[in-house]
DNA sequence: GCACAAGCGGACCGCCCGGTCCGTCTTTTC
DNA sequence: GAAAAGACGGACCGGGCGGTCCGCTTGTGC
């Protein structure tokens, strides 16, 4: 995890500010987006004020871990364009991971469930690879009629909820597969064209974004 | 919303606690789970002190109010089982009722998400009523095989998280019956059998509810 | 109608957490 | 190697929230 800025920080400073990102995703991971600053700065062995210093809130930090993510989901995406035995085995490939790095990693869990607004950017980014993955399945036309990468983004939501069934808890791993299937199933072309319109998760953020201004 | 205790209240204690109990819903619905305690009180008219005298603490409060849920579930199923023109009829007015539920009311949002371990008996209640809306479709073949109630619980937990995409917004009614669609199609008999196991809530909140003793 | 238990609410406490301040220490540069 | 710019961290601040206290009020039973 290395960050550069515009202006070289010195070499101490450049130190702690890694060990700052990698700590607060370690404290996120285990114990979601509300762990406090206190505890990060510890972890990191770094006073709070050092923390202040390189993030101006608490939120500039989420939002950095969060973009952390999007590069993984990215990856993530490449290594399933990868498998290709069947149309829908990059989609597969990508939802279980997806499911992995939720039940993992809370605060990515928290991300993509409900707590969390990422920037418009972000989204952006996550439906451009959520796009890229679906298409080898649906050039063979192994997708429902009207499938969009919304209804993808939203099935990684969805398989959010099913693993992390409720505070504290999760699915052991072979239940997975199970709720994994259901979704595929559901987006399968041999159920016929989809009802009703897709959401639009980068409009949606849009809206936000604009609101709270 | 009337309650009665062993030890009768005098009536005006009586006339505050069901006050207290309707605006603690209305105020969870709006704010989610997390509405101050005094924000609750001040919306019922009362002080503080009054809730406290009523309510030993705030997790009392939302245990109350999510024991009204269970009862609306149970009603639910009640009022989904009338349908029946399709083996599939009441399993998804049922599922149906849950996401309207979910999108009006973001503590019942939260707490069938993850943010809220239910008491053992309220779990317990809640399989029953969904065991009872799965029955026709069971018994008329229409479900996969392996289809358990705890599939079920889960599924309404999966639609939640699709029609609450991010903090703040919900999905317009238009798109729900996508993802409804998805699921339900998802569950259903000409999918040959699930592969895995069932997510089993019950003796998920017996675990939980063993740890924190 | 009176006495008293029961109920009431606002002020108060303690805790937690995000964010700031300032005196001290380290790196860099010449 | 010295001075200055930059970084450091512990102490501190303020606000919010769950929960309690206590002096006053009100419903109730005789």
């Amino acid at each position: 995890m290395n960050v550069s800025n515009a202006f070289p920080l010195r070499a101490d400073a450049q130190r702690n500010l890694e060990r700052i990102l990698v700590a607060a995703r370690e404290a996120f991971a285990e114990g979601g987006l509300d762990v406090g600053v206190e505890e990060i700065a510890r972890r990191a062995g770094v006073g709070k004020a050092t923390f202040f210093r390189r993030f101006p809130t608490k939120e500039a930090l989420v939002h950095a871990v969060y973009e952390g993510f999007v590069v993984e989901v990215e990856e993530a995406v490449d290594r399933a364009l990868q498998e290709d035995d069947e149309p829908l085995a990059a989609l597969r490939a990508f939802l279980r991971h997806s499911m992995t790095t939720q039940a993992g990693n809370k605060a990515f869990f928290e991300a993509v469930a409900a707590r969390f607004v990422p920037p418009v950017e972000m989204t952006d980014r996550v439906m451009e690879a959520v796009a890229r993955v679906m298409a080898p399945a649906e050039a063979a036309g192994a997708l429902r009629e009207g499938v969009e990468a919304g209804d993808i983004s939203t099935a990684t939501k969805m398989l959010g909820a099913a693993i992390r069934p409720m505070e504290g808890l999760l699915l052991p791993e072979a239940a997975w597969d199970r709720y994994l299937d259901v979704v595929i199933c559901g987006l399968s072309a041999d159920q016929g064209p989809l009802p009703g319109v897709a959401a639009d998760p980068c409009a949606m953020v849009r809206e936000v974004s604009a609101k709270s201004v």
